[in-house]
DNA sequence: GTGAAAGCGCTAACAG
DNA sequence: CTGTTAGCGCTTTCAC
């Protein structure tokens, strides 16, 4: 044996010692580990302070082994480490969900996997019965496997899956991308801004199509031109891109309704370059309320979704799913409108 | 039962029932399952073929059982969930270690826990018995738990503790920021620079101090004065912050050594804002070769460090501890220059 | 080479 | 209220 491993010294104490110690039967102690009301207060109290005394903590393998559940739920990322943990929301969403899972007994299984395709390794892996329930995060939705996932296990989806590979039976949480975005144009048309165009996310993300059309709505509304659209990717360099194309062709522009705070932040950039001023000539409004919204000089003026929270519902949909209750198919977490310096 | 249910209709097969249909018995199955030698060729097909037939997966939980291990290790996180998942450092750390336990039977269990001290929860879950070993992933490391943790649980650390808290057996892998630090101004002295600042991070990382170290080593080497320092603190509003005072302290500074790339950022903007061009006017090499490093105008010289391997390594080395094998307590990842427009 | 039997630590009827 | 009795699904001596 190497010095490396550590084994503890004397095992680790079992129910049973804790039973033999408490002078009492292995089941009373597993009532009173469970909660059971059916255990008489003095008994309770000498459990107890036995399972202090040995500093005992059951056995989850057993535990699991006979209650049938594995009392863990996996946490599917099929997204690339970089696009993922680079993801300010993300980072949010998993904090909720964590935050919601250590009110609970279950851990969480991180499950990295090619955006395209999980391995073969995952697919047995959650197919397999490893895990009671999974919660997949990503932007992404075109996945046969995952889409599928729902029909063999408890699934949780954070944001809508597109049209085309949602099941009927799916559960997920959403963000009201529509309302937000129809929202933070109407503050736009407000602040007396008319040429409003909008630079949006990847057309096979839910998230950037229900933008756009709630930037549609707004414009819509108030009569004005929903004509300027140019097409983003979430990310900072096509935020600069569109943005350069956009003024370049409509120099009437007088604001931007952006989908995303780091395109926005690219669009910053870009307005900078061509010597407009934010929000004096062009107003921004954009979409996260992430750290990048007050990362620039001037504050980005956004649309935050309740990230955080989405984790949570989440987590506790999941958690509802599995304790046998009816949680909503579809939950629609609201945005609200943060204002800062530009718009 | 709720419809929310999605039970197996017959339940996942057992290895009873692959020996059952397989004609052996179950120990047979086992040997074949864990690919003992002492199995017939002839038998040998049978059971697989069963195996197949039946999709059969083991049960973990009755494995962990017997076997007395999880077969599962802890990822812990003592940082908030912002600041790790926004560093692409340690998103590319925990790509390396989900990467090196593909290969293997175990899986990852995120533990996201409050800096300065492990909810009581975690604890528990940690020191109960629930995971096989450990890894613990942090700029920081000033936590008592966590650092004491490597005397009841194999634990492999991501970077090196500081000094005060690091115990003698402890096994951490690290980059060694210091050579890399001094390869860096090596290359700003090659390049005929000769007022060489530093911003460093705080001063109570590991990271922060041997990169100042190098930067000295460096200056020291060439001769050169070794007194233009400002601390920062790894944010880009820092480096901007730090770069202020230094170019207002030193007007004769023609160079910048930056112990991140996300406040060398800064220090681009800080630069700019006070006209000065790069590298021109002033040479910059940043710490990491992080997105940051090719986000602005003028791309970022900087000291990469091999953040995938290093979680690659980490896993690997609390993997071989689990073997019982002997691995080194310390290994040290080498750094390298990427040469970019700024220096 | 293969099977029979025992048991890992826990929970869940079933009695009392 | 509490103890007794069976296993949960798997690995592992120990015989044959």
């Amino acid at each position: 044996m190497s010095d490396g491993t550590l084994a503890h010294p004397m095992g680790r104490p079992t129910l049973e010692e804790v039973a033999r110690v408490a002078g009492v039967s292995r089941a009373t102690v597993s009532r009173v580990i469970n909660g059971s009301p059916r255990v008489s207060a003095d008994v309770l109290a000498v459990v107890e302070k036995a399972i202090a005394e040995l500093d005992y903590v059951p056995n989850r393998a057993a535990r699991s082994l006979v209650a049938r559940a594995t009392m863990s739920i996996a946490l599917v990322v099929p997204e690339d480490a970089h696009r993922f943990f680079g993801d300010p929301y993300f980072a949010d969403v998993v904090q909720g969900i964590s935050d919601r899972l250590d009110d609970s007994d279950y851990v969480l299984n991180l499950q990295l996997t090619h955006p395209s395709s999980p391995s073969e390794k995952t697919k047995r892996y959650l197919l397999g019965g490893n895990v009671d329930g999974a919660l997949v995060v990503s932007h992404h939705s075109g996945d046969h496997f995952l889409a599928s996932l729902g029909r063999s296990l408890p699934v949780v989806f954070g944001g809508r899956p597109l049209g085309d590979v949602a099941n009927p039976g799916d559960y997920y949480i959403d963000v009201d991308n529509r309302a937000g975005a129809r929202r933070g144009v109407e503050h736009l048309v407000a602040r007396g801004r008319r040429t409003i165009a909008t630079i949006t996310g990847p057309a096979d993300m839910p998230a950037s199509v229900d933008r756009e059309l709630g930037w549609r709505d707004a414009l819509t509304a108030a009569g004005l031109d929903a004509g300027r659209v140019a097409r983003g990717d979430f990310t900072e360099a096509g935020g600069i891109r569109a943005t350069l194309a956009l003024v370049d062709a409509h120099p009437d522009l007088d604001a931007l309704f952006v989908a995303s705070d780091l395109m926005a932040s690219g669009a910053l950039l870009a307005l900078e370059e061509r010597g407009l001023r934010v929000p004096d000539d062009v107003a921004i409004v954009g979409f996260d309320d992430s750290p990048y919204a007050t990362r620039g000089k001037v504050g980005l003026t956004t649309i935050a979704q309740p990230a955080q929270q989405m984790g949570v519902v989440m987590a506790d949909t999941l958690l509802r799913l599995l304790a046998g209750e009816n949680p909503p198919h579809v939950t629609t977490l609201d945005t609200h409108l943060v204002e800062r310096d530009s718009a």
